[in-house]
DNA sequence: TGGCAATTTGGCTATTTTGCCAAATTGTAT
DNA sequence: ATACAATTTGGCAAAATAGCCAAATTGCCA
């Protein structure tokens, strides 16, 4: 975009964050961390597409500082950073519900 | 992704909605329509890109349930439909102050 | 040391997203 | 009716993203 470069940086900064999150496959495995902490092995089988496609997600959601990981033996664990990523999601859903609403309340207007 | 249909359906409906606003240009758009609503010609001027690619950006976020629009004349104007939104914004800024701390203890423990 | 399991990286193709221009649409006002 | 301003839509080329396979890396452990 052409906005002034200084002005612009935030706006990259915190899109670069949010399309961290905005994917089906990371909102589901951000789902599965809120409650623990989870290796890629196992995040593979409950996501059920390949290990190198998950492990590309986990470092693309680590590089924007969502999450960290924890190595234990050759085992990297992948964790959550801050809480505030949970409260996203609730959030969005709000916006769901609206949008629920407002549909329902055209459907009516139609009747 | 391999998830089971059911499943799968609210994080789509959660991406869709994150993608809608993991955008640069649309994040500025935001921060402008915090404070009031906007028509679509004055959001070009602020914005610096072409009229369709602003009509755009605002389409999206409208079909994403993010945004209303209000008629007046040939005037459209754009409004944010729940303050969720402006509260997301807030989270990601938290994940960028804690990144930058974390950044500066790694530079301490290289001291 | 050699092998093995967990993870990451490289490379490639397919798909999606962007952003511009041109053209169509909408609604006024003359 | 015609002209005009505001907005949207269609179409296209360039850029970014996704996901798979194969190969490299890391760190045990026999």
């Amino acid at each position: 975009m052409r906005l002034r470069q200084g002005i612009n940086q935030i706006y990259e900064t915190r899109a670069r964050i949010l399309k961290a999150i905005a994917h089906p496959t990371r909102l589901f495995i951000l789902d599965k961390l809120k409650n623990k902490e989870y290796c890629v092995c196992e995040l593979t089988k409950l996501v059920g597409a390949d290990v190198s496609t998950v492990s590309k997600h986990l470092s693309i959601m680590k590089n924007a500082g969502i999450l960290t990981t924890r190595k234990e033996k050759n085992i990297v664990y992948y964790d959550i950073t801050c809480d505030c990523v949970t409260r996203y999601i609730e959030c969005i859903d709000e916006v769901i519900r609206n949008t629920a609403v407002n549909h329902r309340k055209l459907l009516k207007t139609i009747k």
